[in-house]
DNA sequence: AAATATAGTGCTCATAAGAGCACTTGTCAA
DNA sequence: TTGACAAGTGCTCTTATGAGCACTATATTT
């Protein structure tokens, strides 16, 4: 078992994986020091036999940024067996061009997926994700980058944000509807409503219900 | 865009991302020449000068082990063993209440989970999530009710958005950093920063990682 | 007051490890 | 046949990096 760590212990194991996880290897004993202001490798190592001794670490002796950091995983609720796993987990593509003519399906669209809760896109035939372009919904905290999670559905009622297209040109926005009114409206006092007149050439590729972000 | 790589060369990347997850540090040009039966660092050294030119590794000028492997991101796959699972999905625990005597683990303070992509919580070793309340973050796209996911770690850069405790009352805020005066910055026009002078009352709980919202 | 633990300095030393040169071998296309 | 390219050898050189000693400082405990 792990023994508790004092709080120079803590910080600087925080630092190791912080830096691991930021460059995909350790950092030296020199990079350790210089951020915590130790000039002498030798307060660094004894660092070092610390958090081995404690059981957090595993040191290659005379190997340069030899440090494994060990994990600290621990489990909640998993399944059991092969088959209970879309129970538990579900992926979701990420689709690069959302276009009227293509199915959405279409495999040679993926760009990767996401990992997301069944639960939450239980009810919903087919779902896609899109990476964010534009800024054009940052007030209902939508950002350039994120991924909306879409259910795809060809109609929308209003005040849902939707994955509208235009020309083939996909847009997220909230859809307005008075009668037999349409707006897109977007959230960002830079932008315009835009209004739809032909009806031809506007369609609706699903409803936001989920946007995932990741720092980095 | 990358480009296509020699038979070799694959055999090599393979070989280093392999090494790095297992090992958690990278080979060294001498580690990689064994596996392979070349003697010569040379001869390693020109395969790395082919990945890096192909764009699928970083490497740092004299330093040791110093090759960071550009990810990938491959199409849906799925776990083929239950013990393949956590390769391919995660689970993180929301946390009710984020109080600075309470270990963050503490199981009595579960409130359900969020799952996310593995591969976006990699390298930290503890993460937790947390149901944010108010609307102080509006504009970094922080919303009330999302949740944001966390590693735990007790210190922050400057520009980190985390998750800080001020008298044992949590809030998501913009770590601001000068010299020895520390701010959290709100992103919201009608919150004012707070400033940190007493460091007694106040302790960093993580960092914020990413953002998860669900809509109704 | 003495003992103990954590944390750090300023060195020295040995070596692990990256950089690079000149030369060789084998394959494939023009 | 020639030329281009990938792959490898056997070196040398430099330096990045881990190991370790003797000593200091500051708490906290006995």
């Amino acid at each position: 078992m792990k023994k508790e760590l004092t709080d120079r212990q803590q910080e600087i194991l925080s630092f190791i994986e912080q830096f691991r996880d930021e460059n995909g290897y350790p950092p030296t004993l020199r990079q350790i020091g210089k951020q915590f202001g130790i000039s002498s490798t030798f307060g660094v190592k004894r660092h070092m036999d610390a958090l081995v001794k404690k059981g957090h670490i595993l040191v290659e002796s005379n190997a340069s940024r030899g440090i494994t950091v060990l994990s600290n995983f621990e489990s909640i609720s998993m399944p059991q067996t092969l088959g209970d796993i879309e129970k538990y987990f579900k992926r979701i593509p990420i689709i690069g061009r959302v276009a009227a003519g293509v199915p959405i399906t279409a495999v040679e669209n993926h760009d990767g997926d996401v990992v997301v809760d069944p639960a939450m896109v239980k009810g919903f035939d087919t779902c896609f994700a899109l990476k964010v372009k534009g800024d054009s919904m940052v007030n209902a905290g939508i950002m350039e980058k994120d991924h909306v999670i879409v259910a795809a559905q060809n109609f929308a009622k209003h005040d849902d944000i939707v994955v509208a297209l235009i020309d083939d040109e996909a847009t997220v926005k909230r859809y307005w509807q008075k009668n037999n009114q349409i707006k897109l409206m977007p959230e960002n006092d830079n932008y315009q409503p835009i209004e739809i007149v032909n009806k031809e050439v506007f369609h609706i590729a699903g409803k936001v219900i989920g946007v995932i972000r990741w720092y980095n």
